[in-house]
DNA sequence: TCAATTTAGTTGTGTAAGCAATCACTGTAC
DNA sequence: GTACAGTGATTGCTTACACAACTAAATTGA
């Protein structure tokens, strides 16, 4: 934050710029973090925006379908319990049940009872979500390229990668 | 991305890495953008959501709300044209219609016609709205810290910042 | 001058999210 | 064995968003 000099009583001496706001920082936040966050955030609207808009254009699921895929297609025998996907993909457990349904409803996946403990299911990934996934891959990947990655050079990837995988590994701090 | 190496009829020959995904890089991206767009999205999930409930829990308004009420408190007369207040939260026109209208049901702006074309309306902002925005900062202000700002150092703080201001000024590319 | 087009904003409808309550089952204690 | 707390997932309900259709007003232009 740049320190303005206001003229007072006939001395001069430095207030914390406010914008008018009266914004005061806490502890772990300043200006400049400030600035890095409303990036961050505008960033994400604007870049997810453009990546949904593509994929709504070649007639394909939402970002949100591709995330479930991907979970399953990297898990051990392409299945997940339900709370490990809800977990994996950020999302409440009840709006993970909806998302399963319709998932499941277009036949990208199927539920299955887990031997060991009856209450429970795996999500598993069928060959045609496999096949969805590869198809919808493409059209994110140059969303990314696109909205994202082409901006930025090696270093700030490196910087980027580093940083904000520290700041989602926190979690619930 | 890394390249791995695999012995193929006797000799070796460098193939992309694959995860067993098939996933090919356009132009534009790599592995190592792919994994920080990863980041990317992860973090601004845990945050978004870690802070919105900071908000919920101290009985505040949610996100969407303070980005109103501070674009009205930076705009000139605290006042904005919907289209205009549309655009600055990045929004659809009807999904701000009834933002907006949820706002002013808790007083927080009124509409106001515009003297110059009837079919428009100001948004502008209430004393009430302004004491809203400075009671919801201190907590927003916690919770950037806290799920985002504390986990960077200046370094990182400034790459991100420039950076990301050019993916989102980029907009529609 | 007055129809045709464009623009500003709202409204109807469908979809997706979360919370809280619930159902079904497990594991534990008595 | 049976009650009971805890867990996994679903369901009811509410809220919020987007798209498309609409209303009203401004602008164009013939």
């Amino acid at each position: 934050m740049s320190l303005c000099v206001q003229p007072l009583a006939g001395i001069f001496f430095p207030v914390i710029e406010k914008k008018g706001l009266g914004q005061a920082y806490p502890e772990g936040l300043d200006r400049a973090r400030e600035e890095a966050w409303r990036a961050f955030i505008t960033a994400y609207a604007v870049g997810i925006e453009g990546i949904e808009r593509g994929l709504a254009e070649a007639g394909l699921p939402p970002l949100g379908w591709y995330d479930v895929l991907l979970e399953l297609s990297v898990a051990p025998g392409h299945r997940l319990r339900m709370h490990e996907l809800a977990r994996a993909v950020v999302l409440s457990r009840s709006g993970l049940t909806r998302l399963v349904d319709r998932l499941e409803g277009a036949g990208l996946l199927r539920r299955e009872p887990t031997p060991e403990d009856r209450r429970g299911s795996f999500a598993v990934l069928t060959e045609e979500g496999a096949r969805m996934r590869r198809r919808m891959w493409p059209v994110y990947a140059r969303g990314i390229a696109e909205h994202f990655g082409r901006h930025l050079d090696d270093d700030e990837v490196r910087v980027l990668s580093e940083a904000l995988r520290r700041v989602s590994g926190a979690r619930s701090v």
